[in-house]
DNA sequence: ATACAGTCTACAGCGACTATAGAGGCAAGC
DNA sequence: GCTTGCCTCTATAGTCGCTGTAGACTGTAT
């Protein structure tokens, strides 16, 4: 029976090696047992754990939101009312964010259909940037960067 | 007559004046005139162009993308294509990030739906994220931080 | 014994800003 | 002239969620 070692670990959850490291810097993963040479040992449990964190992650859940739930799931007595609102948080954040993202498309869309090749002069895509009287989203709110 | 002191830009654009130094200083806004005193002092053409700029951000640009269209803007009798095809780009980008959000979306919904109150312990939010097996995205493409 | 992969720490960098500190400038009211 | 109060200046550090690098050590297979 070998030793869970931070490599093997990092096959078992998918989650790349420096990235386990850093999650352990920030929190996110607790302060692991090391072997006599120093090299950090896991069990099943951290298996589990970063799992979940790399789902959470996939799911879009902040990291701050990922230390809410997990110290939820140590108090299961608790009630569940707290969960639901973060991933209720979650879930509005995602909705704004498609939104914005349609309008976006909308633009784009609008823009390319409208060019008909031939000078930049001419563009329609530089002037439909240039048509900062429209906006996109009718709101100041920046687009995160992707 | 006063002069554009880089506050009136800031209103004149919607840009924040600690924004507007930082894109001078990353080169997307040129070095402006100084007063006597040392302050920047703009003109009409900055607004235009700092609009295009904010503009551009709001539709998703990257800041490298923004340079390549300024520059583009500034060689008028060169093809189109080549504003064209950022554009095209920037509008798949868009798409996936959309079919990326959608899929988040769905299994959102689908946790917060299963989730009927009680204790933390039983709680479907945290049984679904828990269920790292079945990925929402079915994809291993981590969804940029928002 | 040697090769090579894995692990360690510490620190710098990414994009696109935002925040802070501490100094100096400018216009209006007294 | 003086004060008040906002504006602007530079420089630097912090944000988020990692990723990459350097240089040293460890573990395993041949």
């Amino acid at each position: 029976m070998k030793p869970m070692t931070i490599g093997r670990l990092s096959n078992a959850a998918k989650v790349k090696v420096t990235t386990i490291r850093y999650y352990e810097s920030v929190g996110l993963m607790g302060t692991p047992e090391r072997s006599a040479s120093g090299q950090r040992v896991y069990g099943n449990i951290d298996v589990e754990r970063l799992s979940f964190i790399r789902h959470a992650r996939e799911l879009g859940f902040s990291m701050d939101a990922i230390k809410d739930l997990i110290r939820l799931q140590t108090e299961p007595d608790q009630d569940c009312s707290a969960v639901d609102s973060i991933a209720q948080i979650q879930l509005s954040e995602v909705q704004k964010r498609m939104s914005q993202l349609e309008a976006l498309e909308r633009e784009l869309k609008r823009m390319i259909k409208n060019c008909q090749g031939g000078k930049v002069d001419g563009c329609q895509v530089m002037a439909a940037i240039n048509d900062h009287s429209e906006c996109a989203t009718h709101s100041h709110e920046r687009v995160k960067p992707f």
